[in-house]
DNA sequence: ATAATGTTTGACCGTTTGGTCAGGAACACG
DNA sequence: CGTGTTCCTGACCAAACGGTCAAACATTAT
């Protein structure tokens, strides 16, 4: 062997997928999500993860090289997650649907995947030191086309004036908080309401609605206004299947 | 001496304050907000504080007996500033105004405690493991009381109907969505907005205004609507100053 | 001045941390 | 079956960690 007693440790790319591999790295993945969301980067360790994972630590570092390698993959596999959601908002589609529906996907994200909103919840707090090139780059440009999606539907009448930006940032922090402050969420609504990510929905679809839709005096009034339906997202089913 | 060489430390009560120990505790308290609000608590190192407050780690251990009693400290100091705001919220004032005003000075918090945001976040997504009994206590009870309140103004017909506990939640989170995740806001912001939380202001308050106004048809009649003036908090000069 | 008190430091300690490594165990495959 | 590869572990390491302590240094009051 020329470069090193143990063989070359199965980096990111270059993967020649054993089953054992397989398993071992979603393993290692899953349960340093688990850790990482709750601790952020510096208060976990390897030793947690590795219980977690119920693997020894050098074990772990056999799939990965450092601990800080563990935490980057986690966090760039997450992104494109994230962004998804706000991808799909169509500049054909009905605006209020559009919004609602973006709206509805990042609640169930909260509901679904609570422990990557956490992790990016962690990360961003820190100041975004491992994916700030990631924010100003593409998760900008993507905020800036959707917003201008968002402009254009004021501009035509179909939505009551606003920041697009700022209702961005209102979706995000609306729907993330009942994932990030969960214990919170519960803690004050223990006995009053079993499931309150319902409620959430509710109340969600309510305000996003109030806001946009225009006051009874600027609507067009070319067609009768059919009465407003939510988006059927998450009524019983959803595609997502994260939970611990 | 009988019980240890070291003079007995000024523990956090009983205090004969000497005018090195104010100076010297706040300089540790500011230095630990700084480096906990960014790092967590398992993050952050006492080498890292000491060198933000420009004393010698042992020195900063004569002041308080460990690293988890200063985060405490900052916790509890933290807790009664945080609740404040909804305190003042005031049964017998106009229901709108009254809500804006507490959505406003929440946003203020934002702009001007962001390290006292972050530290609280940091807290809530751990799952709040220190400050667990103050939430289901003392901030529960108020959350319950004040959200009774609205629930009596809605009732009355004041404001459209609303889940006022969500509605509690809503506010937190578009408001202190601006600190904690600030590093975001700008990124995707620079250059377009110089200050967001002023054009966060003017959105936050145009999104409850238009979720809590009532419909034209089932507004009362006996008085003509005033235009809704937003409450004049921060217009200008504040009362807060612990920017960094 | 001087004694008593309050403050700061450098050296030190035991533990935990991320990470290495040689070698053994388990596996795949001809 | 045997042999090459993959996987796993126990022992180990250096650095960093929270914290202690005796002694030196300041400060204050008399």
């Amino acid at each position: 062997m020329a470069h090193g007693t143990q063989t070359d440790a199965p980096v990111t790319l270059q993967r020649r997928q054993t089953r054992i591999q397989q398993k071992n790295v979603r393993l290692i993945l899953d349960a340093a999500l688990e850790v990482f969301s709750r601790h952020g980067f510096g208060g976990s360790t390897l030793e947690q993860i590795g219980k977690a994972a119920g693997l020894s630590t050098p074990n772990m570092l056999y799939y990965f090289p450092s601990k800080d390698a563990i935490h980057r993959e986690l966090l760039f596999d997450l992104l494109d997650v994230w962004l998804d959601p706000l991808r799909t908002l169509d500049a054909d589609g009905e605006p209020l649907d559009e919004i609602l529906s973006y709206a509805c996907r990042k609640l169930e994200m909260s509901r679904d995947l609570p422990r990557e909103s956490r992790l990016f919840a962690n990360e961003i707090i820190q100041g975004a030191p491992r994916i700030m090139d990631a924010i100003e780059g593409p998760l900008r440009e993507l905020v800036d086309e959707k917003a201008a999606i968002i402009l254009g539907w004021v501009e035509e009448g179909r939505i009551a004036p606003v920041n697009p930006w700022h209702l961005i940032f209102s979706i995000w922090s609306l729907t993330q908080h009942y994932a990030d402050f969960e214990v919170q969420v519960r803690a004050i609504l223990s006995g009053r309401e079993d499931d309150p990510l319902i409620e959430a929905k509710r109340h969600i679809t309510a305000l996003l609605t109030r806001m946009l839709t225009l006051p009874d005096s600027a609507r067009p009034q070319e067609t009768v206004i059919p009465p407003r339906m939510t988006p059927d997202c998450w009524d019983g089913s959803s595609s997502l299947h994260n939970r611990r």
